[in-house]
DNA sequence: TAATCTGTCCCACGCAGCGAAACTATCATC
DNA sequence: GATGATAGTTTCGCTGCGTGGGACAGATTA
């Protein structure tokens, strides 16, 4: 194990501050050790002192940070256009923001029939697969205030939940049927769905049935980034 | 010089993307070590490549960055209970946020006539000292166009530039007086305002001449975290 | 085909990093 | 104020990890 490696156990097992102690208790390093690389860490700023003399991630981390791409943004491009061709319909990615879902990437199909979701634009979670998705998975008590305001059920969430993916018809917007599946963070926590929307003439009563799959596999696709 | 040293070095070089032999160039290391090091970056996943081969700021970052806590907001508490006590009036700590001001931090004097700035209170960035010097140090072009809404000119804000602190009175609101100085990051950029605001009674017609210099030097402890 | 540019890999050498242990500081407890 | 316990800090000689020149391979240009 190099010199790095040890760096980043060092730097995980401060993100919720540690004094020296903890520091050696969660990242297994012996004293000496832990302490020479905390000092070398902190003249660099990627971590500092608090008050009370525990460790904490540095200031440096978010310059770095906010230099960093947005990965699943990046990502989400190229499988949001292969998601649009394989199926037909218009893709898109959605974030959960406060009580609504914000789409952050989209594909739209180029010509005839279609609905289009313009990048930015905030939607409701109480309605459409997307929003299903986004909640499927959220904790219990955290969704239950949500619910009444919902065209879906708790059942409807259960059932997302045991075959991975949502659909809607006729939901969000009268005439637009969609199929959404989650994008979840390495942890596997949930923390966007993918999905795609069109006309109930194309998609028809159950959309899943044709486009599960390809939807599945894009939210795979995008997840553990 | 470490391996530490090295790693960081080579993460500074690809803020803005870098080939290997960019990466080599801005370092200044030997192309092997620089390769070797930027793929055990890639392992914790600090750095990543882009679609097109070139390393970026990684998605880890921005994990070990959000557990970190805010440097500016944790100074602020000591330095404005420090400065209120000094002079005796409300201390405050403001943040610019699109076309207003933020009020971050306070430290409020306990009794008597004084002015109470709420943390969280959006203020505009038109008026009050803690707005000049917020604008006085950005380009003269996004200055313009702010300033006929504003009750001062570019006139003061030389002046605040001048001198190194901004005060005003009765101009945000009325019987108010307060002074302001800058708080800079590392590059000495401006990137909040530090003050003191209370009743013209008490802080007179020209509130600089007594509480400037205990105003600055709260800029100066909170400049450069 | 040669030349030149990439990125990647190898391996013998040497010094940077290692970590046990000693040391200091601070706090309770008697 | 002596004693013990718990914390952080520093030392120092040994060693194995990181080093970097250089070889290699693939892509692009002349």
């Amino acid at each position: 194990m190099g010199v790095l490696d040890k760096a980043v156990a060092i730097l995980e097992a401060t993100v919720e501050g540690a004094s020296l102690a903890e520091l050696v208790e969660r990242s297994g390093l012996p004293r000496a050790t832990a302490h020479r690389l905390a000092q070398a860490l902190e003249v660099h700023r990627l971590l500092i002192r608090d008050a009370q003399g525990r460790w904490r991630p540095g200031p440096r981390l978010a310059e770095f940070a906010n230099a960093a791409p947005d990965v699943l943004l990046t990502a989400a491009a190229p499988v949001l256009a292969a998601l649009r061709d394989q199926t037909g319909e218009s893709a898109q990615l959605y974030l959960r923001r406060a009580d609504e879902r914000l789409c952050v990437a989209a594909a739209e199909r180029a010509s005839g029939l279609r609905d289009t979701v313009p990048v930015g634009a905030a939607l409701p979670i109480s309605a459409g697969s997307g929003a299903q998705v986004l909640l499927a998975w959220e904790p219990p008590e955290a969704v239950v205030t949500l619910l009444p305001r919902c065209r879906f059920t708790a059942r409807t969430l259960a059932e997302v939940r045991r075959r991975g993916w949502a659909s809607s018809v006729a939901e969000r917007e009268p005439g637009v049927a969609s199929v959404s599946a989650p994008v979840r963070d390495r942890g596997g926590r949930v923390i966007a769905a993918v999905g795609i929307s069109g006309p109930i003439e194309r998609l028809g009563r159950r959309p899943g049935d044709r486009h599960a799959i390809a939807v599945v596999r894009a939210g795979h696709r995008l997840s553990g980034l």
